[in-house]
DNA sequence: GGAATAGTGTCTGTGAGACAGTATAGG
DNA sequence: CCTATACTGTCTCACAGACACTATTCC
């Protein structure tokens, strides 16, 4: 009686509203963060919120979640991995009207600094820790249930996929990149157990034979630090891990 | 300048339609098959595609998949399998307006038959093998990609979830269950690998004690078989496998 | 008995987990 | 020297893969 795609009126239905929203994590100073902005007109105005925004009529949803990216980062989107998460649909979860979102997911390496895009009002990094924190900011909309999804897809991506180099930007460290899984599990993979696992999966990784220039500064400046020189490599194009490295606490 | 989610007025963007696909699976003759129906109107009359149709102003998009696969199926869907998969947002993905799909996966234990739904004009079930090969049904729309990503989620999925039991009808066999494997991956899991893994994951299975009654008749009424009459089992409480089990052909 | 199916046991290789141990730099 | 970091080796255990083997039923 309804339902089909047969026959369908636009006019008989009320208007819908079709969002794309984007959960934008890196790493800074050995914590993954989260891209949030400041909303500044109701509902939820002085909230924070995922960035975000409305697809238009010529782009599809990819295309949307980039354009919004690059107008609230510096991230051209060109080399940062974006993928899409899932769509929300509770009817009622934007106050105003009925609003369908495509929720993705933006893994970005360690950024300078955040430049508040052409039109939004603020933005900033929150730490997941401090979002999940009781005494965290709530955020706007179903935002916060869309953070909970997003941070899964990640934890569990970095165990079958070689998804974690996209935090680090290149040259990286094999520390580097163990610090990522670090940061994004809570705990640290085994040393041993982890350089075995990156090295001997083919295209993970690939080393850099070059260095000049490069010694003693990692991909954030770091510098000066006693020990040695630790091998510099960049991303290869191997994208899953067989077997899986598995999360320590969830093993 | 555009796509903020401030100052939205719906009657300056052209109308977008939201619906739901459903790609449903089961197991039929040992075989890994999809609902399919025939469509009744332009465009793509006549064309076999994907179960659906719109999202009504008072449910979310998985209550809609629920209600579409009530109407085109005999599954009250409280017992079996429906999950999100993705959203496709192409702009010419309908030639007439914008519609936005939020495409969904059902599993379903082996079903007597279709019954053509409260208004399907046809219904039938096709084998993914059929479906697959160059001289098997184009799909309306663009069903063809999502049937592609369905079937890869759902192999994906045998391999680190107790999925594989939500095809089955109870109580079953561990031949049966290991048939699912088979039929989904192509390749049946080595008998001793499989029933070691099925049998040390607490909560994949739970034994039926009380055999009165089922003696020689499986799930889908296969009887007088020779050979020792096969232990039963439900559905277990388990969800995850811990560590996965990998198909044989990608290992 | 023979065929078909159900179920068990056993050997082997791979790889994760957990460390100990060695090497190279700065101070 | 000491310390911090980079890296390697080794031992053990869990488990997948690949089978061979026994057991039970129908004919």
């Amino acid at each position: 009686v309804t339902g089909r795609r047969e026959g369908y009126d636009p006019s008989s239905y009320p208007p819908v509203a079709v969002t794309v929203d984007l959960a934008v994590f890196t790493i800074r100073d050995g914590a993954l963060a989260l891209l949030l902005v400041e909303r500044g007109s109701e509902p939820f105005a002085g909230r924070w919120a995922l960035p975000g925004g409305f697809i238009e009529p010529d782009e599809d949803a990819q295309g949307a979640a980039r354009r919004e990216l690059a107008e609230e980062t510096a991230l051209t989107g060109l080399d940062v991995h974006l993928e899409q998460l899932a769509t929300y649909t509770a009817p009622d979860r934007d106050p105003r009207m009925r609003v369908v979102s495509v929720a993705h997911v933006v893994l970005a390496p360690n950024l300078a600094e955040v430049r508040g895009g052409s039109d939004a009002a603020a933005a900033r990094w929150c730490t997941v820790e401090d979002l999940l924190d009781e005494e965290g900011p709530d955020l706007a909309f179903d935002h916060d249930l869309i953070v909970r999804d997003a941070l899964e897809r990640v934890r569990s991506k970095l165990e079958y996929t070689t998804l974690a180099a996209q935090f680090v930007s290149e040259p990286f460290t094999l520390a580097e990149l163990r610090a990522v899984y670090a940061a994004v599990w809570g705990t640290a993979p085994d040393l041993g157990t982890f350089r075995r696992k990156v090295l001997s999966t083919d295209g993970f990784v690939v080393p850099v034979t070059d260095r000049t220039g490069t010694d003693r500064v990692g991909g954030d400046g770091t510098a000066s630090r006693s020990g040695p020189r630790p091998l510099l490599f960049r991303r290869g194009p191997a994208t899953a891990l067989q077997p899986a490295m598995l999360r320590p606490s969830t093993g």
